[in-house]
RNA sequence: GGCGCGGUAGCUCAGUUGGUUAGAGCGAUCGACUCAUAAUCGAUAGGUCGGGAGUUCAAGUCUCCCCCACGCCA
């Protein structure tokens, strides 16, 4: 048994959020972590709400609410849909909560002691109807370099020319679209993670067994242009974590807070903390402090592209900058895009299904299984209700649903309620033994190193081979002529019914539980031995037939999903 | 503009260090079966592996150039 801790890119509090969203980092990890359970490792498995910055403060506001009330209901929201998605975190925390402010204050007053801190002066553009500084996003004007209207402080769209706030003719705020803009003179903190460079860089080289989207965008950052830069960690904001040198006060930076880059990594360590102040564990030290019994732990990330940068560079540096013994990440799965529909999901257009919807029309299986036997691994994905609804009746319908439904049924009418005794196996159940075994073997094999759709495909193919072996068989013609034969049978029909509850349960939890439960199955143990869990059930074993696993989708229900969310939410 | 991931059957995707007739699922066609959610099982058809040049006995797989799509640019 070995100690797996396991995170999960932490989704920004401002909104419900997409399939891609959840496909990208929530939904594969607790994929993971159930599969690790099943296979009875001790499992740590944290997720949490990240909470601070302008687009939470903004998004407040125009729900009329003060922030804090704000991220408390929304977090309460995100739980709720994540609960009825079947995400089986341990712990569901939250990056305001006060473990995460002492902890991010610690981590600053430790990197400043190990001389990784300095202080910035610079300019930046204040808003004066705002009361606010301005993040470079949030400020509009003319383009100096080709007159677009509507250029970004960042960045210019029509000629995407780099751009400098300070640069813009004509800026306004897009928060008010005040035009009492000043330069004002303000301090920062700022992380000299380019002094981490090198060390960094070699960690980065060591991880030969890691996907090579994260590795590629890691090497990036470290090398492109000028290298790593020093990065910025505190912001002139009221909502978030005050900047504090450990417990004192940090002269000078009094009314900032920490910049939620900064905090919101550090949010899965005092997850730990939570986890355990919630009365849910012991010892969180023990996952996340290689000197005090974390040193034995394998810990895995899950995100999305987009979060790669901070997970693979930032946070491990402020890990490596503190050298007080932090458990630094082992393995990195990383995901590419979700397309809807020939074009993207968008928050805020609205376009696409978001989860709240999703479990609206169908259950939270059908999208587990859709989205992650099509996870964006080597490139990004598309879902069409097209191919959507046709996979998911073929999959979990017809292969595996009427699987479940044609044996159960077959037994009940010949041979009763029970699973039937008599006859003796011979060549084509020694044929699916050793089949089943192999590609056993080959599903373990693709969950261990996380190769998500590759196991998807495995599991399937297990699911076919039960109807492969009754096709083959044929129990409803061996009963006329030879009913012992098709005792045999349908005694391994049923047992294969267990057996797929238990493989099948990391991907579709609550069919899983249907199916064990129809079996009265008291044993969901990882089947090491195929063989020997092809005859768990005895005969005599009293089982029921459950209502339909899946009800199919109809082509009217489809094409009137399809037009719903195609357009802007409401 | 720079960089990155891709461009393989109608669709969604696999294709390890270059090596025999390029694979899977879906869809299509045909057949078998009739226990089952008109489900299942089998067979067949379908690809000049984005384009071009090169290295090699041998390239989807390596090198160079080009085209297309998507993404990132602190």
């Amino acid at each position: 048994m070995a100690r797996h801790l396991i995170t999960s890119a932490i989704p920004y509090i401002n909104g419900i959020k997409h399939l891609g969203n959840l496909v990208g980092s929530q939904l594969p990890a607790d994929l993971y972590a159930r599969y690790l359970r099943g296979r009875g490792h001790e499992v740590l498995f944290l997720c949490a709400t990240d909470e601070h910055g302008t687009p939470a403060e903004l998004a407040a506001a125009k729900a009329g609410q003060p922030v804090a009330d704000y991220c408390a209901a929304m977090h309460d929201v995100q739980a709720d849909i994540a609960q009825r998605f079947g995400l089986s975190f341990d712990h569901f925390g939250r990056s305001s909560s006060p473990q995460n402010h002492r902890l991010t204050q610690y981590f600053a007053g430790r990197l400043n002691d190990q001389g990784l801190i300095r202080e910035v002066t610079e300019d930046q553009v204040y808003s004066v109807t705002d009361a606010r500084f301005l993040p470079d996003r949030y400020i509009e004007g003319t383009c100096p370099n080709c007159g677009f209207t509507d250029a970004r402080g960042d960045q210019c769209d029509n000629c995407t020319k780099q751009l400098d706030p300070t640069d813009l003719i004509d800026p306004r705020s897009t928060i008010s679209g005040a035009t009492d803009l000043e330069v004002r003179t303000t301090k920062h903190l700022y992380l000299e993670q380019s002094r981490l460079k090198g060390q960094l860089a070699d960690w980065i080289d060591s991880k030969t067994d890691w996907p090579i989207l994260t590795t590629s965008i890691a090497k990036k950052w470290l090398n492109d242009g000028d290298g790593l830069q020093d990065r910025g960690i505190t912001r002139d904001l009221d909502w978030g974590i005050p900047v504090r040198d450990g417990d004192a006060d940090w002269p000078g930076m009094e009314g900032k807070v920490f910049y939620v880059w900064f905090d919101a990594p550090i949010e899965y360590i005092a997850c730990a903390q939570e986890w355990v102040d919630a009365g849910k564990g012991a010892n969180w030290e023990s996952w996340w402090r290689t000197d005090k019994g974390a040193a034995d732990v394998r810990y895995t990330q899950f995100m999305g592209k987009d979060n790669v940068p901070f997970h693979t560079l930032s946070f491990p540096a402020t890990i490596m900058g503190a050298d007080d013994g932090w458990k630094l990440v082992d393995y990195i799965k990383s995901f590419n895009y979700l397309n809807y529909d020939g074009g993207q999901f968008s928050t805020s257009r609205g376009r696409g299904v978001f989860m709240d919807q999703a479990l609206e029309i169908l259950p939270s299986d059908t999208w587990r299984w859709w989205l992650l036997s099509h996870a964006p691994e080597t490139s990004d994905a598309e879902f069409t209700w097209t191919a959507f609804v046709q996979d998911v009746n073929k999959d979990l319908a017809d292969v595996l649903g009427n699987f479940v439904s044609r044996i159960t049924k077959f037994c009940r009418s010949k041979f009763g309620d029970a699973v039937p005794a008599g006859g003796t196996e011979g060549p084509a159940e020694a044929a699916l033994i050793a089949d089943l075994t192999a590609r056993v073997a080959a599903y373990a094999a693709h969950m261990d190193a996380i190769e998500v759709r590759k196991a998807a495909a495995e599991l399937r193919a297990i699911w076919v081979a039960g109807n492969e072996y009754l096709q083959s068989t044929a129990p409803w013609t061996t009963f006329k002529t030879d009913p012992d034969a098709a005792a045999v049978q349908v005694r391994m029909g049923l047992n294969l019914i267990r057996l797929y509850g238990v493989l099948s349960a990391p991907f579709i939890p609550d069919a899983s539980a249907a199916m064990l439960d129809a079996v009265g199955a008291t044993d969901a143990g990882w089947p090491d031995d195929v063989a020997a869990a092809l005859h768990a059930l005895p005969a005599g074993h009293a089982f029921t037939v459950p209502d339909n696993l899946f009800t199919k989708i109809t082509d009217d229900q489809r094409d009137d999903w399809a037009a719903r969310f195609a357009g802007v939410r409401t």
